[in-house]
DNA sequence: TTAACATTCAAACGTTCGTTTGAATCAGGA
DNA sequence: TCCTGATTCAAACGAACGTTTGAATGTTAA
């Protein structure tokens, strides 16, 4: 018996899952091989196909660690801010708050791998290959239903086709400020030193977010009719 | 002499071309094989390597074609609506609308491959490849240092740092919307018929990104105080 | 110790990848 | 007409791909 041998049971599932989420992040699904894949994870190339079945099973388990208890830990967050309200409308920055600071707080994770899933999962929103897109949209379904409806109730008097415009709107917003981060540059300029300060991050994602999910009503009727 | 012989000169270039923006919108640029570019593209396998030199080669010619005229498209607005002006500071929306404009009409083109190129384009801002990143960087250098410029000259009061995350959060508004048009749909509601409304678009995403640039300043110094 | 199961390993499977090659076909000017 | 350069073509190159296999090794309980 080798001392390397003490190992928890699934050791190697979670190695390769944590160097999935660091290639997947730097070249996307195609452009990583198990080649590369299991040598980062110092495991057999015949590992992946062991443990997970497949490259695309591999994929789905890999967003299923990190997203299933996101956004359970959102809609857990949900029920608490509207119970601690009693009846009262929740603020609708309040919402955002909940909806973003799972992900933000993930980012500051860097030692477990959180800040790859999260920069990968920033760039999965807009993956157009079908199996993605349908496995996104059903680990993110429940939650999303969950805040539509908590911002519906928050902003009674807004248009739904706005309200879920402006939806849309926050979340590419967070999912690009996701992917982004430390990649793209295109805007040079900003203090390296806040760039992965998340609280820093959040106020000032927040501010930006509930002031547009607040915007004042452009004549949509108007438009229509000019067109 | 056949029939088909009287094309223009670069006819297979262009025919490449387009179909590499379909295809690599749809599957990615290391998802997409050259035998079905090719194949799509009606031209022999050794095409792309006899016009362009290499897959690589391709991708930076993909991106020139559009983004050349469509970064100076956005300049020379820019410069027009300043010369409007006089010296008066311009609306911060005017600006706004100029860079998205762009993108937006784009979207509409859907007939000679513009929208196919659009959601590429929104992809592509969040890939890591360093080739990629250093491409995009350069193609839309100038056009971003003459719009944070006019930003700053339009928002003087507003510090700079925080700008600079604001623009950043525009350019991902931006980016998410263009990439996800009709694929990712997250949240359903909206009426199908909106969503190529590129007037109807600009509408949305300009109040939306208006309001947050123009959002009230957070407080950073306490968030930075406090932890 | 032995049997049963779980995991790792090296090797190979057939397929597909981006690229190269050299001949065939085309165009337009001398 | 013939020549020259541009373009297309079928075929092949070696390398890398995801996956499978069967033996070897490790672990656990009787």
């Amino acid at each position: 018996m080798s001392l390397r041998s003490v190992k928890p049971p699934h050791e190697t599932r979670t190695r390769i899952l944590d160097a999935a989420e660091e290639l997947f992040m730097q070249h996307g699904f195609e452009g990583t091989s198990m080649r590369l894949l299991t040598a980062k994870a110092e495991a057999n190339l015949a590992a992946v196909n062991y443990h997970f079945g497949s490259k695309d099973a591999l994929i789905e388990a890999l967003f299923r660690r990190r997203l299933d208890p996101m956004n359970a830990g959102r809609i857990a967050e949900l029920d608490r801010l509207e119970k601690d309200a009693g009846g009262r409308a929740l603020p609708p920055e309040a919402i955002i708050r909940a909806f973003v600071g799972a992900s933000l707080r993930m980012i500051e994770d860097a030692k477990s791998g959180g800040r790859n899933f999260i920069r990968l999962l920033g760039r999965t929103y807009t993956d157009p290959q079908k199996h993605i897109r349908s496995l996104i949209g059903q680990l993110y379904g429940p939650a999303m239903e969950r805040f539509k409806a908590a911002f519906e109730r928050a902003l009674p008097q807004m248009p739904r086709d706005e309200l879920v415009w402006r939806i849309h709107f926050m979340f590419g917003t967070l999912a690009y400020t996701l992917a982004a981060t430390d990649t793209v540059q295109l805007i040079a300029g900003c203090k390296p030193e806040d760039r992965y300060d998340a609280r820093l991050l959040e106020a000032r994602l927040t501010a930006f977010l509930a002031a547009g999910l607040l915007a004042p009503l452009h004549d949509a009727a108007d438009v229509k009719k000019a067109a």
